[in-house]
RNA sequence: GCCUCGGUAGCUCAGUUGGUAGAGCAAGGGACUGAAAAUCCCUGUGUCGGUGGUUCAAGUCCACUCUGAGGCA
């Protein structure tokens, strides 16, 4: 690969970090277009509780990965959100524009920066849902299978995380290789973008009452009522789509199984650690350039992130 | 004023016949390659209200004391 990168933004953080409106006031100045790294705000009708910017937030910059999938539509997955991604970065650049990914789902920021490789490695519901079946009879049983099929994949997974030994088996059987095969494949010199990396960060105490008070506020702007509205639909609760943050909680008030009161209690919680799973995520990338919001006045944050995305190669 | 029952981890509480404490929740740390706002793993030192005393040894017994709730006058 001889041509010269891409060069494109990223800016992460917890959420609740400001990343949305941060991101909007960086695009403005260095003429950037926004493709979004959420995997909640790709769904159509979860607005409120996605925290996706309204038409008037985005301020007239162009935001990608909006909207882009429905409630009940066919799974959506990383490979696919890299794909669409990799096509808007591409229009963007060669429209003249710089690409900047917001957003605070970092399988979907590694998609990008670190050149995760999904080319030889297809889903299948259908096995799924087998192996799945599989494990509820018997406990183990597929921490068993992958140990004779792939133990590589096996040793570094534990026998209780049946979400990934379902996804190490299916690669294994599907491809007749071994998961690690993607790993070695996965290096950040596969990519064809230069990408600079901004995380937006802050004391936990602080994080946390923001969090609050963003939860809150989603409820004052209506939340409730937008989980009404696809309660009312009549989808089945177990869809990916339905297990974000708030409408997962407000469909169990809905459903009876608590108090207005104890959902959102839970909603706050679990949004927390919600939280502190993407710092965990965050912290072991050695790319970032922290911002400590705390440090900064508004427009000197502005100041600080432009510097380092706008910085050359 | 007297009596009773409490005061132990951020919260709610356990603590056997005295051998320097343990559960749930909260919280913290970690993992993460086609469900990722998902999924999974690990982590319990705290002036046992305080001060004295008995004892080889006290959250556990005794005295005094502070404090909360209830009861009786």
């Amino acid at each position: 690969m001889n041509e010269k990168k891409i060069a494109i933004g990223v800016l992460l953080g917890p959420t609740a970090s400001g990343k949305t409106a941060l991101g909007v006031a960086v695009a403005k100045r260095l003429e950037a277009q926004i493709i979004s790294a959420d995997s909640m705000q790709i769904y159509r009708g979860m607005n409120i509780g996605s925290a996706k910017p309204t038409v008037e937030e985005q301020e007239g910059i162009p935001h990608h990965l909006l909207d882009v999938a429905d409630i009940d539509g066919p799974k959506f997955n990383v490979a696919q959100y890299q794909r669409l991604a990799a096509a808007a970065i591409a229009s963007i650049h060669a429209a003249g524009g710089y690409p900047l990914v917001v957003g605070g789902t970092g399988l979907y920021i590694n998609a990008l920066t670190c050149g995760l490789d999904f080319s030889e490695t297809a889903g299948d519901e259908g096995l799924r849902a087998e192996l799945a079946e599989q494990e509820k009879g018997h406990p183990g049983a597929l921490y068993a299978m992958l140990q004779k099929e792939d133990p590589d994949a096996a040793q570094r997974l534990h026998p209780n995380d049946t979400k990934r030994l379902i996804r190490a088996l299916e690669v294994k059987r599907l491809t007749g290789k071994p998961m690690c095969a993607d790993f070695e494949k996965s290096a950040a010199a596969n990519i064809p973008y230069a990408p600079k990396l901004v995380g937006l960060t802050m004391p936990r105490e602080l994080l946390y009452a923001r969090i609050e008070k963003r939860v809150d506020r989603m409820l004052a702007q209506g939340l409730l009522e937008e989980t009404r509205d696809i309660w009312e639909k009549g989808y089945d609760r177990n869809l990916p789509a339905l297990q974000a943050l708030g409408y997962k909680q407000l469909f169990a008030y809905f459903a009876g199984e608590s108090t207005l009161d104890t959902a959102v209690d839970v909603i706050k919680r679990e949004t927390r650690r919600f939280a502190k799973r993407q710092m965990t995520w965050f912290r072991r990338d050695a790319r970032i350039v922290w911002l400590d919001i705390t440090q900064y006045s508004e427009a000197g944050l502005l100041d600080a992130a432009c510097a380092i995305l706008a910085e050359e190669i």
